[in-house]
Parts: C-alpha cells; sequence; structure tokens
DNA sequence: CAGTGGTCTAGACCACCAG
DNA sequence: TGGTGGTCTAGACCACTGC
C-alpha cells in the first residue's frame, strides 16, 4: 500500500500517524500496523517509523509493547510536559520588571516536620531564607525556604540580599534529584500581608525539596499571589 | 581516552554522562565534548551517544544547538514531566474503592465568560454536568463540566449516570489538543458542602479545555478535596 | 565558511512476552 | 516460541549557526 510521495523523515510520519488518530482512522484501544510494514507504506527505513512512533508513545499518544504491538491510547490527556515556573523569567518573559527582596535571613532549627521530612539529626540548624518576587514592584511570589547548610556550607557566603537562592544554588550545588509537589493553601496573616491578599484568600502553592543523590540540600515553599495559575497544553 | 569497557548501549552511556554533570566533573553553563570525542572515548557509534544526549536534553540536564555544541543546562528542575490524575485510577492505585455520582445533568447556556472563552455563539446550550468522585464513600473530587453537544451530539445519549463523562468523551469523540492549568480557590458553600471542607478552605483545582483541532468539545474543572497534593519528581 | 548536531539508511541482533 | 519493538552500527548527507 505504499501510496502518494514517500514520508522520509520522522516528523512526517509523526504527522501522518496522528493525523490517523485524530480523525478516528484508528481509534482508542485499536492495534496499528507493526513498524516494518508502516516503513513499507510510508518509502522509509523501519528505524525512521520507529523514531516517529517511539515519540507518539513518550507524547502518550500511542502505547507500545514488544509483541503485543501498538495501540492508541486509551487516554492521551494524563500526560503533560511542565514547565515549572522560574520567577524572573516568568516575569521578563510577560514585560515586567523583575524584582526580588530578601526578607529574613537567619540561622534557625527548621520546624520538626520538616527535619523529620528531610531526615536530618534534630537540633540541626538550617539556614532559613524568606524572600518575595516582585513584578514590577507588585508581590507575584512568596519564596520561604530552608536549606541545609551541612550539605552546602559555602552558601553561609553567599549573597543573597542580592540573588535568590535558586540561582545561588544552582551555580554552586550539585542537584541530582527533585520532588515537586502542587497544592492549595489559605493565605496566612503574613503571607497576606506580603502578598497584597486577604487573610485566607486560596493561593497556589509548589513545593520542592531538592536532593544530591539522597542528601536533602533544600526545601522550598513557593507561595503565588492570588489568581495565580499554572498552564500547560498537550 | 577509550578508558576501561566500551559504554555500547545508550542507557550506559546516558549514566555516565548525567554522573558527569552530577558529580560537576561537568559543570553547569559548560560545554562538553561533541558527539563524535563521545563516541571515541565510550567506543561506541556517535548515533548511541546522540540518543544519549537527546535524552539527556528532553529531560532538561543538556542545551544542545548545532554548532554551538552542547553544554550543561543552567537550570535542570524547570522541566517535569507531569501525570495529570485520572480519578478512578489514582484512587484504585492507593488501594481504595472507586466511587462516582452524577449530581446534575442539564442542558443550559453556559456562564457567558465560558462562552466566550470557547468561543460559541451566544445562546447556545451546552450540557452541563456535575458529578462527585468518591474514594472509599469518601469525596475525593468534585467535577464541574460543560460539553458542547453541537460537536458531539451524541453526548446527549451517554449513561453519565454511570459512567464519568472523561471516560465517554476518551472512547467517543477526537480529542486533538488540551488546555491545562492549575490553581487554587476558596471553597464555595456548595463545594464545601459535597467535598466535606470547610466554606473557604483553600481547594487545589485543575482546569482544562479540550478541542478537536480548533473546536472545543468540553471544558471542565476539577476541585480536590481539603490537603490534595499533585506530585512530580526530576 | 566550517564545525556541530540532526537525521536517514540498510542490515543486523536481541529482549521480551503474548499466545 | 515466534513475532514485535528496542537498539546498535557504519557511513552518509544536510541544516543550522557561531565565528
Amino acid at each position: 500500500m505504499s501510496a502518494g510521495r514517500p514520508l522520509n523523515n520522522w516528523q512526517a510520519v509523526h504527522e501522518e500517524v496522528l493525523r490517523r488518530i485524530h480523525t478516528r482512522e484508528w481509534r482508542p484501544g485499536q492495534i496499528i500496523p507493526g513498524e516494518a510494514d508502516l516503513a513499507g507504506e510510508f518509502g522509509c527505513a523501519r528505524t525512521t517509523v520507529n523514531r516517529a512512533l517511539r515519540a507518539l508513545a513518550d507524547a502518550g499518544w500511542l502505547d507500545r509493547r514488544r509483541k503485543a504491538g501498538t495501540r492508541v491510547a486509551l487516554n492521551p490527556m494524563q500526560k503533560a510536559t511542565l514547565a515549572i515556573p522560574v520567577a524572573r523569567h516568568e516575569i521578563e518573559a510577560r514585560g515586567q520588571r523583575y524584582g526580588y527582596r530578601l526578607l529574613e535571613r537567619r540561622m534557625s532549627p527548621p520546624p520538626p516536620e520538616l527535619g523529620e521530612r528531610l531526615d536530618l539529626r534534630p537540633e540541626t540548624d538550617m539556614l532559613h531564607a524568606e524572600a518575595v518576587h516582585l513584578a514590577d514592584d507588585t508581590p507575584h511570589l512568596f519564596e520561604d525556604r530552608w536549606i541545609n547548610v551541612e550539605a552546602v556550607p559555602d552558601v553561609l557566603d553567599a549573597p543573597l540580599a542580592t540573588m535568590s537562592a535558586n540561582e545561588w544554588l544552582v551555580i554552586n550545588a550539585s542537584l541530582t534529584r527533585g520532588d515537586i509537589s502542587f497544592g492549595a493553601v489559605n493565605a496566612t496573616e503574613r503571607e497576606a500581608r506580603i502578598l497584597g491578599a486577604k487573610p485566607g484568600e486560596a493561593l497556589f502553592t509548589v513545593e520542592r525539596t531538592t536532593f544530591e543523590r539522597t542528601r536533602p540540600i533544600t526545601w522550598v515553599r513557593l507561595v503565588f499571589a492570588p489568581g495565580y495559575r499554572m498552564h500547560t497544553r498537550i
């Protein structure tokens, strides 16, 4: 069934396969022809078909299993690649002026819950930094950060007044793993004051714990100004 | 510099390169050797190196540009692949019993804001369905959905009392694009009653608009029970 | 303009696992 | 156990883009 002009690049194959899925020529759950067959039909090497189908599987449109073959995914909308907001970039991308103010910086024992979660010895002091990120002088994001100084002692000399802890850590620490979670909190009195919100107002939060191997480096909670939404597309 | 045993599969190359990034042998912003060099060092084909480096670039660890070469990314934590929660799977994965109750189902003109956002003609009725998803009989998620019946007329015959609209649409409609956003809202009186929350309590929400080509099929807002967080890892 | 990554090909071998 | 996807190779050509 070698039809029209050969599809001799993987993007073209990708596009054609996606078209067949979208037009329901190939329906959810249905098995599609094997790589060799498609290569024959499209007039290209099997490697090229493989590249295209692998991309579609990564994106969630196909389910592939050896021997079982390739099927159209039942629910393509359950995978998304998300751009984790980096305050400076997000603000500058909107054409606004980025600002940063350090509100607090001091050594302190972490809240017990955090100490346990990071599996630190009790009574270990951490560096606690609080800051607010501004868009055209309007508060955008409140950052509440705890840093494990035993893991990155140099951070005590970091110029946190002018440079966000994140920027310093990215350059100076070895970050191998991150656990990230998203949720909602009611603004505390203090958060409300800092972010220009009403106390109790619902705020979007991101929490991230960053590790070097298994050693915790830092825990941070980002609390966004009211109305903030994080977007993605499939 | 062809050292020990050859790394003749892309996962091994992937691992070795990631190791050099993690140990800061190759530092953020630094340029790394070209594919040909690495292939020589590792004792494998350039294609294999390419596969590994491409995966690392997709994951955000490397930045690659023709002619400019490959550099260690400055901020590897800004990309994450997210598993969009599907209520049934999420609940069953926790070993709980999944339940579903349809609360409302009727034709109605959409709120003006929604009608505009979907670019529908004024006075177009939509199918409005509200449902709650239960985990062991405890409310987990409130679903507020509007469906464009002009795009999927058959949905009027869908057994929404026993099957969630999402499951029906995935099978019966052509979904080519989705816009997704995450945020926080204060529970309304009604949401609080349904979800077992206090009025005003901060709740995590996901909103998704789904399209066939450019035609809107459905808009849905998921409001999660208090304390819910969505997780991912890098 | 030249060096880098991006890709295609043809052939081959292999791991996996559904039937 | 045989068919399917997963991968490697060697060689080649090309597109992009920094210098």
